[in-house]
DNA sequence: CGCTCCATTGAGTTACTTCAAAAATTGTGG
DNA sequence: CCACAATTTTTGAAGTAACTCAATGGAGCG
């Protein structure tokens, strides 16, 4: 087996999960193994013939540049997550590492081959982009009417589950994984608005800021409700 | 060959025109032909087991409802578009008819099966949910920073353009598929001002509004200018 | 220490919203 | 076909949440 694929630290959770020990080894002949300083950049939009990949460990963004240069996020990569337009003949986005990050990259035409050859990989890259979908339209729910508080109350939530080992279950204290720019341009505000709502929160007695981006969870409840939200 | 398949409209775009005509009429079997009236749902956000569908005439909205009861539309699905969310156990969004609507649908089993048995078709579905996802993030770029008037350009062209049937060229003259309140909470606004902002780019010439519903292009490219995108 | 970067705080402005009413369009029954 | 009600759209005036501009306050680093 492939000594890189027995180590990986999402070899259960990744897409090539799905595939047995010897297809998984052959598609891993075909990638390569990159990583990425925290700043450095995967792709950017406009690249033709772009990589594919799957995070195995760190944090990206995917974002978008308006004519300003004003920089907006799209999403967020998780460890297990998968990049790549395969059917796009260019990026239409950036992608760029938040964290010194370590990928399992693929030239698309190899991984075109592989879908070809395991349809389980296909299925497993659908499942994939279905949860992407749902991801990318509940932030899109949240940035269309929700007030800025709902929204940092809603991500920062988001953020604490996502920290958590247990699904459904918020960390109680984190790290925010973005800057305060960066969490303004993922939901449609400016610094200075997250940097007061974060103070109205805190004052709220909801969390408690640790240092710049410590979070501590003090009220989850009031912080959930805040947030407008049903759950997670 | 399948009689209604013979005949369909989407036979040549839809997912399942990746299948031989004795794969589709295999997956033809498994499936019916529905009708909607407008504003009849397909599903509810929590409905289980909700269908899978190939829209072959019409329009669907995707949208959400909040504690408020306010809707948000997330996405628009034209003819050939597919919906269905087929890993998740309840449906995440409610799925409504905008006009009287013909679809092709099938139980979640059934197409589950297919895709297994035909990896093209998993394969085709893959590129759709690509599509879809990058749609919803364009909806997300415009919501996000862009100003109400131009929400509201980006909008009209890109409905110039569904309207057409050569891509990349606009429709000069068109109607409207959604009511101002739902082009309101597609783009995040209020009635009062899309109506407003219709009002100024009739003024500034770029548009000529014809009836309620009515658009006719007078100046396309100030249009697409007001928009701040760069092209699409 | 001084520099740079990032976050916070303050004051004034604005784009959009909210509330309210008029106008246009559509549907319905006589 | 016309009158009348219902719905949708437009228009107006006032209010506000978030933005912009500007200054201050740390934190990290050579």
């Amino acid at each position: 087996m492939n000594l890189a694929c027995e180590a990986c630290p999402v070899r259960d959770s990744a897409a090539c999960s799905v595939l047995n020990d010897d297809e998984r080894d052959a598609l891993a002949a075909a990638g390569r193994t990159r990583t990425l300083k925290r700043g450095q950049m995967l792709f950017a939009a406009g690249d033709a013939d772009a990589a594919c990949a799957t995070l195995v460990s760190g944090a990206l963004k995917v974002c978008s540049t308006d004519i300003d240069g004003n920089e907006q996020i799209l999403a967020l990569v998780h460890p297990s997550g998968f990049i790549g337009e395969l059917f796009a003949p260019f990026a239409h986005h950036d992608v760029v590492a938040l964290t010194d990050s370590q990928l399992c990259t693929f030239a698309r035409k190899d991984l075109d081959q592989a879908i070809d050859h395991y349809p389980a990989l296909a299925k497993a890259l659908l499942r994939r982009s279905q949860e992407d979908l749902h991801a990318t339209r509940s932030l899109l729910e949240l940035t269309g009417n929700a007030t800025a508080e709902a929204r940092l109350a809603a991500l920062i939530y988001d953020f604490a589950q996502a920290a958590s080992q247990s699904p459904c279950h918020p960390e109680q204290t984190f790290e925010l994984p973005l800057s305060r720019g960066e969490i303004a341009n993922m939901l449609g505000l400016t610094i200075e608005t997250v940097s007061r709502k974060l103070g109205d929160l805190e004052s709220s007695g909801a969390i408690k800021r640790i240092g710049k981006r410590g979070i501590e969870l003090v009220d989850p409840a009031h912080l959930q409700a805040l947030s407008g939200r049903f759950q997670g």
